[in-house]
RNA sequence: GGGGCCGUAGCUCAAUUGGCAGAGCAACGGGCUUUUAACCCGGAGGUCGUGGGUUCGAUUCCCACCGGCCCCA
């Protein structure tokens, strides 16, 4: 282990920290005098913030209701007059004000008052009024802790800006970061409209497995696990593809899956090593179809999630990370397509085709600054350029097709061209969202291409597949044609909620495990509680 | 893999051409019955990421390391 970790939210100084997590817990104590539980099992509310300010927006200023109600929330902001007291409470919809004047308040009600604190839960009851300046207020007759927070929480309006700790610290985030709570309603709402979208169109939803002993499918680096009873190696996935198409050969003719996938490769602000990509598969269908597919699901999964088809452009705010996309952008159809030829052709400034020897390509894409490897044909450097120099600039929603068959051994071959293969990827933003094709369901070409892929395993290249003996043997038994694809769903969010971070969508990425400074000081501090109250 | 920037109070950030470490918010004590990040008074709070070096003296300069962000291959 190394001791020189450092993780600066938790400063090995717990001096200022540990007085105030001391004082909280002193607090408990004197309401437990009062026998007045801190931590209750259940608050009945009869009302939401939201739905509270739905019924009485519009209220003149020193109104009153006659309306009784209780509310449960989060203590954000206390404005002590010393009499006279307003809690800015939050519950998930929205935040609430509690008008709370001691006089004429119960005991209990009191004692929790004065050693209220700011992160809090609390629950209320009183009569619907606005304050003289107008503020929809709950005026409080009785006020109850539903749960103490004996830690200081981060300051509501700078927030925490840091990524990694807000990522790390999750729980914190959520509760001072609206942006990023707003972030992952979004995600939820995309990833319920896309199984809604495949479900209307008749795709069944399956689960393939995690565990396999091949992991096939893609070009990546698996993780490695083993299982104890079998006593055998297994890889986590590294795509659903593979066991997909077997529902296809099984006879299941539209079906897909929002899976975990995970590769063991490089973290960065675009890489986690487990990500959720959703694959679909349907029978008699071919590439073109699923640009279609496409150019329906995302429009309709951007309006549920976000309201519009239009994507970026507004001001995110810092504390929330920073945005994807300076100027708007439609998910508005038809989009773009261009094969992948006449986009390198574009960035070479002369016309490129599968005929140019190897060496003409090479020199020139060298120039260019691109590291082209020993074995790479003239597809394979094509496809490099193309991957470095033209994908950044499709700003646009762009299908790009036509992929040469050497970084594609799962897709059915071009027939104009046996050198391509009926295949795009969707582009925006210069980000790689959607990869699909017309599969390929002739096993003796698929084995063919395993066994072109295997003879190049040793160079270790990225783009090159690993074999799997079972799925020829079940393509043998015959797939129907097929239309498949693979959708980035993390990118998606990404791109609805304009982050460049795609820890700002993934709840819980996988980080370097840090230890806690303050976890011994905290620990003895709770220990030293317990004991006294069971004295 | 290469380059640049960054790490200072619970949070957000200053400062120092090398000489007692600063603010706002939070927190603590006091005051206040209509606030909207309330306000006023007072007192606290720091291993300046870690380790080494240079120096009378290092948060500042140098080296290494840890962690992060950005750009490039």
């Amino acid at each position: 282990m190394n001791d020189q970790r450092s993780d600066r939210s938790d400063p090995s100084s717990a001096g200022l920290w540990e007085r105030v997590v001391e004082e909280r817990l002193d607090g408990l104590e004197n309401l437990g005098a009062l026998e007045i539980e801190p931590w209750p099992t259940r608050f009945d509310r009869t009302h939401t913030t939201s739905e509270i300010r739905d019924l009485y927006s519009g209220l003149e200023p020193d109104a009153r209701t006659g309306k009784v109600v209780s509310v449960a929330g989060r203590v954000r902001l206390i404005r002590n007059f010393g009499r006279l007291v307003f809690i800015t409470f939050s519950d998930q919809q929205a935040e609430l004000q509690l008008f709370v004047s001691r006089s004429g308040l119960a005991p209990e009600s009191q004692e929790v008052l004065s050693h209220l604190d700011l992160g809090d839960w609390v629950g209320a009851t009183g009569e619907v009024i606005t304050t003289r300046r107008g503020e929809l207020s709950v005026d409080v007759n009785a006020i109850g802790l539903l749960a103490k927070c004996l830690a200081p929480l981060p300051d509501k309006w700078k927030g925490l800006r840091d990524v990694e700790q807000r990522s790390r610290h999750r729980h914190l985030d959520l509760v001072i970061n609206p942006q990023s709570r707003r972030t992952f309603e979004v995600r939820s709402a995309v990833v319920s409209e896309l199984r809604n979208q495949f479900h209307q169109r008749g795709f069944m939803e399956v689960d393939t497995p995690i565990l396999t002993s091949r992991a096939a499918g893609a070009a990546a680096r698996p993780f490695l696990t083993h299982h104890n009873a079998l006593d055998i190696e297994l890889y986590m996935r590294i795509a659903t593809e593979l066991y997909l198409k077997r529902l296809i050969i099984g006879g299941f003719e539209r079906v897909f899956e929002v899976g975990r996938i995970f590769r063991n490769e490089g973290v960065d602000s675009s890489h986690n090593p487990e990500f959720t990509m959703l694959e679909s598969y349907q029978a008699f269908c071919d590439y073109r179809d699923v640009m279609r597919l496409l150019e329906e699901v995302l429009p309709a999964v951007a309006v549920t999630a976000t309201g519009s088809t239009t994507v970026g452009g507004e001001a995110v705010d810092d504390a929330a990370g920073r945005p994807m996309l300076e100027t708007p952008l439609s998910l508005e159809p038809p989009y773009r397509e261009v094969t992948m030829l006449e986009l390198v052709s574009e960035v070479m400034g002369e016309e490129v085709t599968l005929d140019v020897p190897r060496d003409s390509l090479r020199v020139p894409a060298e120039g260019l600054g691109l590291d082209i490897r020993e074995g790479w044909t003239t597809g394979r450097i094509i496809y490099e350029i193309f991957d470095r120099l033209a994908v950044p600039q499709l700003h646009s929603p762009t299908f790009v097709t036509e992929y040469p068959i050497e970084v594609s051994p799962l897709a059915r071959r071009h027939p104009g061209d046996p050198r391509l293969t009926e295949r795009f990827e969707l582009f925006i933003a210069g980000v790689e969202f959607a990869n699909a094709f017309s599969e390929l369901n002739d096993p003796v070409d698929q084995l063919s291409r395993f066994e072109d892929q295997a003879d190049l395993l040793g160079a270790d290249d990225p783009e090159l597949h690993p074999v799997d003996e079972d799925f020829v043997l079940a393509l043998g038994y015959g797939m129907p044609p097929t239309g498949g694809l693979g959708l980035g769903v993390d990118r998606l969010v990404m791109l609805l909620t304009n982050r460049t971070h795609i820890r700002d969508v993934i709840l819980f990425p996988t980080l370097r495990p840090t230890e806690n400074p303050r976890w011994q000081t905290y620990r003895r501090l709770l220990l030293q509680r317990g004991a006294s109250l069971s004295r």
